[in-house]
DNA sequence: CATATATCAGTCTGACTGACATGT
DNA sequence: CACATGTCAGTCTGACTGATATAT
């Protein structure tokens, strides 16, 4: 298996860099699937995590998901009991958005799964050198992020 | 710009990996268009360089990319004169497909851009920083690859 | 009235699936 | 005849675009 990929571009990093990372992803989408998770699903979840937005609009934003698109997300979540969405009441065209017990325990679930997911990735890898390709990782992400994230 | 990502996708290496890896993509999508090319063009202009497939479906199998969905890429290669198709005299089902003058030209000079992306990319790394790096991704990458390549 | 929010409907792309004519 | 090759037509997904009802 894995035919060999021709030199040229095994010399472009860039290449190289994107076609780990799709394996990754999908790899991460694979293992949330199980869960009847999508991508989109996990990235939602820790932004409510982190902090609850003040609308659904600006979740989107900060996602760079279109605002459309977000629709069938939240639709999907909300289903699943993993969310709560109340209109605010101090200005009824935005939704308040907020975790559940059950989708905080699902997103822990996720994590400690994609923890796991890391662990694999970065198997051949010595332990220092796990630290120190992250480390740049985190650099070059930081570094490039230019408009919203895109999981 | 670069609205905050939440901590814990950041916490995920695959996520972070994934992100700079698609970015790094867009980017080499964007440079490629600009001469009227596309990903998998590339890819398979490095791949009549490396070796002549013995087949369409040979290089199909090569990057994991389905026969049909060759047929387009094909097409335009051939039209933009980049590529040189025959029938295989000794079994006519097949085709031989050979670099055209041109087609190497525009390799080359493809390459010779990725290199600069490639810089651009590994731009916030030191020079050791990016040797190592690389030197790791190759790890990852020949750990990793399962069947076939995906651009 | 102009603007913001959430939503719906339609488009466009990339990856896949099934059928098929031609050749071995 | 069974099988391989290249092709076409259709599906499915993810990301985008435009329009609209409701609220400010």
């Amino acid at each position: 298996m894995s035919d060999t990929v021709p030199p040229r571009l095994l010399g472009i990093s860039t290449y190289v860099l994107a076609r780990v990372g799709r394996t990754g992803r999908a790899r991460m989408a694979a293992m949330l699937r199980e869960r009847g998770l999508t991508l989109w699903d996990l990235a939602v979840l820790t932004a409510l995590d982190d902090s609850p937005p003040a609308s659904q609009r600006a979740l989107a934003r900060r996602f760079a998901i279109d605002p459309s698109d977000l629709v069938d997300v939240m639709a999907r979540l909300l289903e699943a009991g993993l969310i709560r969405r109340d209109r605010d009441p101090a200005d009824r065209r935005r939704y308040l958005i907020t975790l559940t017990k059950r989708g905080r325990a699902e997103l822990d679930h996720a994590t400690t799964q994609a923890a796991d997911l890391d662990k694999t990735l970065l198997a051949p890898l010595s332990p220092e050198e796990r630290t120190h390709f992250t480390s740049m990782l985190h650099r070059l992400h930081t570094h490039h992020a230019e408009r919203g994230i895109t999981p």
